[in-house]
Order: C-alpha cells, then structure tokens, then sequence
DNA sequence: CTAATCACCTGAAGGC
DNA sequence: TGCCTTCAGGTGATTA
C-alpha cells in the first residue's frame, strides 16, 4: 500500500494529533507486528517528533524511537473511544489520556520497531525522494550510475526512497521512458523530465492526501483522493490519455508494470 | 553486482 | 456454493 504521499499524510495528521503525548504502553496483538529491540522502558516517554524518511516512519521519544513501515495494509488509526472493530488490529499504542494509536495490519507485513535511536534502522535507505537537496544533478548521477532497468532503480529504497510501484510507473509515463529502460542509457533531457514528473505527482499526490487502491487510509481512518489521477496504474486496457493507445502490462522486477506502448520510448 | 524466486500473510476476484 | 489460481501500494533472504 503506502507509498511517499501515504507516510506523508500519515506523518502531517500524526504531528497533529500526537505529538506531545504521553506513552502508557503498547500491546503488541500479533507477536511479530511489534519488534522490540531497545531495552529501555517506553511507558512514559513523550513523543517529541514525528519525522518520516521514504516508507518509514519515525517517532522520537523522549529517550528512544518507535520506526514504523506500514508494508502493504498497514493502517496507523488514532481512536479516541474504545468501541471500534478490533478486526486486524496487530498493536495498539496507549496513551495516558486514555487515546490510542491502533496499528491495523492485515496481511501482517508491517512492522513497529522500538530502537535506541531511528537511525538503527533507518541508515540503509536512500536519500528521501522529495528531499530538496535531491536536485536534477543528483538525480541524474544516481541514475547514471546504475545498470539495472529504470522501473528497478526507482523501486530500489537504498537508491532514492519513497518511490513504490504506482509512482514509479505514472511517472515513467508522464516522462514518455519505457519502464524496461537501462538507467545508464537514458538521455539526459529525458532524466531531467523524469526527475520534474518523479516530484511533480509525489508533491500532486500529497495535496490528494494520498492513494487508496483497497486498504489504504489515514489516521482519521480516510481514504484517499489521488487514485482518480492515475494515468496508467490499474489502467490496463484502457486507452493512454495521450494517444488512445491501449496501456499494456508486463512484470518488470517482479512487479506488475503499466506504460504505454506508443508514448514510452526504450533505451537499452 | 544483478536477476529471479520464494517467503512472509490475508482476502478479493475470476474461472470452472 | 465451493474449489483453485492469481493477484495485491513491500521488502528481505536465498539461489543462480
């Protein structure tokens, strides 16, 4: 499920809604949703920020890190009475004011990491895909450097972060690259454009509060907007909005690819 | 280093 | 209705 835009909108409403708070526990329903690897005590500790880098989410404690990767269903619900449906429910975050964080999961992917410190789990990743100090050069150069096929290199998360299966592939489209393309033989104007369309729809979807195909919701428990945007994904068989050809799908890296036959040129 | 496949899980959808 | 297969916003381990 989430991809940026998602952990983004999640991150801006937790800032809202949490921050400040006062931990009193966290029971972990699913063993494996909950994975403690700091031994210091977080009942009492405050969340002091709410940050996020790619797919992850961080809350800093006042003396530890929760890290939070809701994979593919992962739902972070702030619940302010006790009624709700517990269905899927795989941890639940109390706080003193008797509110909670419900980590709704059901495909049991997602993981809350308890850490000394967010970097514990966070240095592998990539440098964050809306990140401003992610200019064209970079951009470009990072690209360049890399043999692999585009689609793999903007789902790679050690490369540039945030960047999942629907993003990739509309902004491949609005950048007219074949997602089978080698990232070292792409031309330059063609990196630039991608890298203008990359931020263009992840900075587009944000504004939409994100993209719900099924699971996808906010903390409020929304979904969200941006899906009636999507130019190719899930669009297979439908005509491309800029020439009426019919959107194929393939599997590149594993993963099931949308473009357009006529407007995404190949380089290899 | 890359590529392919499986593993982790549950549920929806389509074919028969 | 039921059974079987395939697929899904992700990633990590393993095997060529």
């Amino acid at each position: 499920m989430p991809e940026l835009p998602e952990v983004e909108t999640v991150a801006r409403e937790l800032r809202v809604l949490i921050l400040g708070k006062t931990i009193q526990d966290i029971e972990a329903v699913w063993y494996k949703s909950f994975d403690n690897q700091s031994s210091i005590p977080i009942s009492g500790q405050v969340i002091k920020k709410v940050g996020r880098k790619g797919k992850y989410l961080s809350l800093q404690l006042t003396r530890s890190a929760l890290v939070i990767h809701l994979r593919m269903t992962g739902q972070l619900l702030y619940s302010t009475h006790f009624d709700y449906d517990n269905t899927h429910i795989r941890a639940k975050i109390r706080f003193n004011d008797t509110t909670e964080l419900l980590f709704k999961d059901t495909r049991k992917f997602g993981r809350i990491y308890h850490v000394n410190d967010a970097g514990d789990i966070l240095y592998k990743i990539g440098m964050d895909a809306i990140d401003p100090t992610l200019d064209v050069d970079l951009f470009k150069s990072l690209v360049k450097k890399s043999s692999v096929n585009i689609k793999s290199f903007l789902l790679a998360q050690n490369k540039i972060a945030g960047v999942g299966n629907i993003y990739a592939d509309e902004s491949l489209h609005r950048a007219g690259i074949h997602p089978a393309s080698l990232s070292n033989k792409i031309p330059d104007v063609k990196l630039r454009n991608l890298h203008t369309h990359l931020l263009d729809i992840l900075h587009t979807a944000i504004e939409n509060m994100g993209s719900t195909i099924s699971d996808y919701r906010d903390s409020y428990g929304n979904v969200g907007n941006n899906q009636r945007f999507f130019r190719v994904y899930q669009r297979t068989g439908e005509a491309c909005l800029n020439c009426s050809m019919p959107i194929s799908k393939v599997r590149i890296a594993g993963r099931g690819t949308h473009f357009c036959v006529k407007c995404q040129k190949v380089y290899n």
